[in-house]
Order: structure tokens, then C-alpha cells, then sequence
RNA sequence: GGGCCGUUAGCUCAAUCAGGCAGAGCAGUGGACUCUUAAUCCAUUGGUUGUAGGUUCGAUUCCUACACGGCCCA
């Protein structure tokens, strides 16, 4: 990527210092950047109301409209111009007259580069072509842009560009404002269904003290007043359900969360999730739950519940299929049939298949390695996965009739985990046994086993009500309803490493 | 962490295979043009070929290392 043009370096590039010194000379004859210029109509808004109407009655109605916005392009015919403007709306197109503006504003237009922003007053008119434009009557530069802007036709093919300067493909691509509207949409639909639940939006702290909620290497800093450690959240997770010991018993934070791991097409080190708890329901509940959000989800945003992703077509209106992790381990690898909790078998399957495993790793945890490994990735979706070993899943509630696994699920889609649910473990001196089991893990290495949290005991002390709990992935969803291939498409500002100079 | 691919003008791309004056379109600059829309026409500027080394009479091209990105694998 080129460097050269940073700020006022000699080395800087020939059209950013023209555009520099027609800056100064506009600095030398006024404000060169003026707030005082207000627009009375947005692009869209004039298409929408005014597109229909004929040229005759535009000109009998002779409707004036103040616009402004970013000048995309820039056709000079002599005397006589025009240009587009883009606004947060979409685009309308101004003709500009030397003799209805003044030979003085006119000459000063023609210097005028794509990509400045300009405010114009004039007159709803069509063009020959029957193109809605302004017929101008007076005309202001508003803010002179140095850099000119990507080829106007192909736009930016560099996606390092489009990453780094997002602000630049914002402006050029209208396949990339989408893609946010949509998150944004998205977002907003989740908010409404849940109020109308009942459920109550919180705020819960992104420092904590001891890294909780899942299982996760964590983002380290530090209070310099009160010379402490501090971590960036990993989850929300312990919070919240303090919040249920509370008796807020419909709560949910939409928040970013933050775990040190590697960067790829899946993972962002600040991620957003959905995170939910609800009293007095279980882990099927909140499957049910889980398939009306993604459902509505899609059908709002979308307007279909059949969601095309990657060339392939997902159908959301359907009831999800249901797969218990055991079914699918015995599906993908048969030798395993009738030896699923067999330790001793288990190894010599991770051994066969190359996936790294440790000594102390119980059957619960062998299985869960073999069916990332194995089975995730086959599962197209979307289905439920239920059934996961406890071993693996500390803050679950165990299954009534085999203490084995919990009363937990994950849905996947295209073979990824979209989302993580369970009835919630509530009874203090189990989670306090779980919570030594991790911190054994983690003495012995596994530095993603969770730390000890007392005070989380002390809560589950006073009494949380039996409850289910659900964190749905945003950014993974977003993917999903876009159609975008990384999860760096649907985060505005993707952490990349630094710009090498 | 490993493998493969990419990085050339502000942007989009050629030239690299087989070492021999680094090009085009858009953008810019000057000019013509009062209904264009990838406006058109004439003229024209613009390069430390990602960085640092090496081989060579000569390197965008071959070799090595590094940086950033992409894809695949772990």
C-alpha cells in the first residue's frame, strides 16, 4: 500500500498538495470550513416524493430543496456542469448554470474536486434524460477534501484498504453500507423481541477483577489508583446471573466481550454476543427461544426465512434438526460405537486423528476435542447439538437421568457455532467443586480453565432461582444474513496489525 | 506456528514466464464545450516497482531475509 502523502511531507504526492493549495487559498479569501450552511431534504427522501412527478408539474411546483453531501462525480460542459451528491440517504444529481450562479461561483466550482462536500439551494427540476436534479441556484464548498478517492468505476479491490480505511469504503461501497445497515437492523429486531418479552437490558462491568464465564485466555491490564489487576471480560456471564440472584429475572446484555486468542475469518479479539437468562427455564426452552430469534432474525431483515450463505441455502423456517454430541461422534467415527465414554478408546481415537490431547483430559473432554475436530465441521445446519459432556461445560446444569453431560446446546451453521445454551447450574457447592476442578486444570497448564470466583459462590448462597441461560454470537449471525465470507466484513474496525511505515 | 499466493503512479491493472528505456484506464493539470451521467474531444504531469540485502555489465523480473495482507492447514 502506498505511504507517500502524509501530512504535509515534502515527500507528499502531487494531487494531495494541489488539493492543499487550493485549500490555503481558500483559507486566505474566508472560512474554509463553514457550520453554518443547514439542508432542508435528503436524497432519498426527494427520489421517493419527487421521481414520479412529471417535468411539467415540477416546474409549475418550483419546489426549492436545500441538499448537501459529498460530490461523487463531476461532468463540466462548458458552461453548464453537473455533479452527484451523496448523502447518508443516496444521491441526487445538481445542474449547475455559470449564468443562474454567478461567473464568479462558477469558476470557483470548476476547481472543485470529487470528494469535497458541498451544500447547494435551487429548484426541483427533470433533466432531458428524466433525471430528478437541482437546478442551482446558489452553490458553497463546504469541505475541502485532500485525498482523492478510489476509481470510481471498479472502486477498492484491495481488501487491506477497504479494512484500514473504512471510512473510504463506506463512502464508496454501496454493498458495504448494507452490510451494516443489516447489523444494525439485526440488533435492533433482537432488542424489540426480547423487550416484548419481558426481558430487561443491562449494563455489566467489561473489567473484571477475575476472568469468568467461559473458558478463555483474557485481555490483561491494570488500575494504576488501586494498583490492580484487571482483565477485559471473556464473557458477561457471572454477572448476569448475579443479576438473577437479584431477582432481575429476565435480563440480557448485547455486549463485546474480549479473548486472547489468534485472528482468523472467524475470530475478532473483541467479538459482540447476545447473553440471556431467564428464571425458571430449562435448556429446551431456550432452544425453542433461540430458533424464533434466529428465525425472526432472518425473516425480518431479510424478509425470507431461507438464508443464502455461500453459494449454499440454509432454511430457517423449518424446525432446527436436534443432534446429541454422542450421535454425532458415533455418526463421523464408527469405531467409537459402544466405547463413547471409554477413555482408553477415546485416546486412541485423538491419536489416530492427530488431535492433541492431554493426560489429565476425562472421556467428557476426549469427546468434545474429537467432535470439534471430526464432527463440527460437517454439520451444516441449522441444528441443535445437545447433550454436551459436564466435564466440558463447568457452569451447566447436569441432566437429571445421566449426570455425564449437561443440559446444554450449541446451534451450528455451515459448521460453526453460532450460538451456546444450558439450564444453568445453580446449586453452590456443585459449582463450587467445579470451579476447584478448573482451577486444578489450570495449575496443571490449561491456561484457558477458569479461575476460582468466591464471590460468584457467595451468590449462588443466597439462592439463584433455577434458570436458563443463552449467548448467541452477533458478529457469526451478521455473517450469516450478509453473506460474508469473514467476520472482518461485519466489524466496522477489525483489529488488524499496525501499518508498517 | 506451517504451506501457497499477492504487494508496480492517488485508485484499478499491464510489463515478470525467458533480466535489457516501467505502460494503460480513471483521477489530476491546461484548453474546447450551456442537458451530462463511466460525458466527449485536444494536450499534458505523475514512479525509491512493499523494505533490506545479494547475484549480475545491467534487477519490477533471479536469490535470501523481513513487513503487511489473502487462502489453506494446525
Amino acid at each position: 500500500m502506498g505511504n507517500s502523502g502524509e501530512n504535509g511531507s515534502p515527500s507528499e504526492n502531487r494531487l494531495i498538495a494541489d488539493r492543499r493549495e487550493k485549500l490555503r487559498r481558500l483559507r486566505s479569501s474566508g472560512e474554509a470550513y463553514p457550520n453554518d450552511f443547514r439542508r432542508d431534504a435528503l436524497a432519498e427522501a426527494l427520489q421517493t416524493e419527487f421521481s414520479g412527478h412529471s417535468a411539467e408539474s415540477l416546474e409549475a411546483e418550483s419546489a426549492p430543496v436545500a441538499v448537501a453531501g459529498r460530490m461523487m462525480s463531476k461532468r463540466v460542459m462548458g458552461k453548464a456542469s453537473f455533479c452527484h451528491l451523496q448523502d447518508r440517504s443516496g444521491r441526487i444529481q445538481l445542474f449547475i448554470e455559470r449564468d443562474r450562479v454567478s461567473a464568479e461561483v462558477y469558476r470557483a466550482f470548476r476547481t472543485w474536486d470529487v470528494g469535497d462536500i458541498v451544500g447547494a439551494e435551487g429548484i426541483l427540476f427533470k433533466t432531458r434524460t428524466g433525471e430528478l436534479s437541482v437546478r442551482v441556484e446558489s452553490l458553497r464548498l463546504l469541505v475541502k477534501s485532500l485525498r482523492p478517492l478510489p476509481e470510481k468505476w471498479r472502486g477498492i479491490a484491495d481488501p487491506e484498504f477497504k479494512l484500514r480505511r473504512r471510512y473510504v469504503d463506506l463512502l464508496m461501497s454501496e454493498e458495504t453500507r448494507r452490510v451494516f445497515e443489516v447489523r444494525s437492523n439485526t440488533i435492533g429486531y433482537i432488542r424489540g423481541m426480547l423487550d416484548a418479552l419481558g426481558f430487561t437490558e443491562v449494563e455489566t462491568p467489561m473489567m473484571h477483577p477475575i476472568p469468568g464465564g467461559a473458558l478463555a485466555r483474557p485481555f490483561a491490564t491494570h488500575h494504576n489508583a488501586l494498583d490492580l489487576p484487571l482483565y477485559l471480560r471473556i464473557a458477561p456471564e457471572l454477572y448476569l446471573k448475579r443479576l438473577l440472584v437479584g431477582g432481575l429475572d429476565r435480563v440480557y446484555e448485547i455486549n463485546r466481550s474480549f479473548r486472547n486468542e489468534g485472528i482468523s475469518t472467524q475470530h475478532n479479539p473483541e467479538f459482540t454476543m447476545l447473553e440471556l437468562y431467564q428464571a425458571y427455564a430449562r435448556s429446551d426452552d431456550f432452544m425453542e427461544l433461540t430458533q424464533m430469534l434466529v428465525r425472526e432474525a432472518a425473516s425480518r431483515t431479510l424478509g425470507t426465512e431461507q438464508v443464502e450463505y455461500q453459494g449454499q441455502r440454509f432454511d430457517f423456517g423449518k424446525p432446527f434438526d436436534v443432534l446429541t454430541v454422542e450421535d454425532g461422534l458415533e455418526r463421523d467415527i464408527p469405531e467409537l460405537a459402544g466405547d463413547l465414554r471409554n477413555v482408553g478408546r477415546l485416546r486412541e481415537a485423538c491419536e489416530r486423528r492427530e488431535v492433541p490431547h492431554r493426560p489429565e483430559d476425562g472421556a467428557g473432554k476426549l469427546q468434545i476435542r474429537l467432535f470439534e475436530k471430526v464432527v463440527e465441521g460437517r454439520l451444516q445446519g441449522p441444528v441443535f447439538v445437545t447433550q454436551f459432556p459436564a466435564e466440558v461445560s463447568p457452569l451447566s446444569r447436569r441432566n437429571d437421568k445421566d449426570p455425564f453431560v449437561a443440559d446444554r446446546f450449541e446451534l451450528f451453521v455451515s459448521g460453526r457455532e453460532i450460538a451456546n445454551g444450558f439450564s444453568e447450574l445453580n446449586d453452590p457447592e456443585e459449582q463450587a467443586e467445579r470451579f476447584r476442578q478448573q482451577a486444578r486444570a489450570k495449575s496443571l497448564g490449561d491456561d484457558e480453565a477458569m479461575y476460582y470466583d468466591e464471590d460468584y459462590i457467595r451468590a449462588l448462597e443466597y439462592g439463584m432461582p433455577p434458570a436458563a441461560g443463552l449467548g448467541l454470537g452477533i458478529d457469526r449471525l451478521i455473517m450469516l444474513l450478509t453473506d460474508s465470507p469473514s467476520i472482518r466484513d461485519v466489524i466496522l474496525f477489525p483489529h488488524l496489525r499496525p501499518e508498517s511505515k
